[in-house]
DNA sequence: TAAGTTACCCACCAAAAGGTTAGAATAAGC
DNA sequence: GCTTATTCTAACCTTTTGGTGGGTAACTTA
């Protein structure tokens, strides 16, 4: 087992500030959610509303925008009444989703306290 | 490569209660400095103080108090005057350290934006 | 005897995050 | 011409999170 240094973890000053930028791609109250959402298909955002209906129009509206503006996910809009708009991850998005994998087993071992 | 199939992800709604709660161990504004302080060596409050300067003594507090109900560090109390008060990640907390490390690469592809 | 040391607690305050409600634009369908 | 559908925006409020400044216990050292 080849467990990886902790020198290297604590080493930098910018290791924090990037981790606390990384974490801010998931942590919102409502990110994990949306994110899921959007794993296997682009979704309108009606659709995404009704798949996640506790949270508020307005919340959604801005953390779609801040996702948008990380780079998570990109947005189209269509030209139509009534306007239509998908939201899919992008290809950087898609590669936070692994690691959500690996953190949902060492949460696991949380949970049993 | 393998990549992780998504389908697993997405499976069943408890993936993402427990992948929140997992979140939740990292993402209090000053958890990750606190994390990091104890990666190799176990740490007084006033230690911890000192080397965190910007966090208040409340929420220092009140933040160590949650990390040991998570299970994530543990406190010894030494009973001695003036106080001595130690603070250690536990096994568990220190099985977060290695996803932080992926979570660090994975963030700088997103710093590039 | 007074001052210092350490790890806290408490009452209050400020800022950030999230929620509610109303409304606006636009064309389609009745 | 009134309603419906969709994706928002804006004003306002509540809750949560974090911060400040003071105080305390208990023994040590000056």
């Amino acid at each position: 087992m080849n467990e990886p240094s902790q020198r290297t973890l604590k080493s930098d000053e910018t290791t924090q500030l990037v981790l606390k930028k990384t974490l801010d791609i998931v942590c919102g109250k409502w990110r994990l959610y949306i994110i899921f959402q959007l794993t296997d298909q682009a979704c309108r955002y009606g659709e995404l509303r009704r798949r996640i209906p506790q949270v508020s129009e307005k919340v959604l509206v801005q953390e779609l925008k801040e996702l948008v503006g990380l780079g998570v996910i990109e947005k189209t809009t269509y030209n139509e009444t009534p306007p239509r708009v998908e939201y899919r991850l992008t290809e950087r998005g898609r590669k936070v989703l692994p690691i959500l994998l690996q953190l949902k087993t060492v949460g696991e071992t949380f949970l049993e306290v």
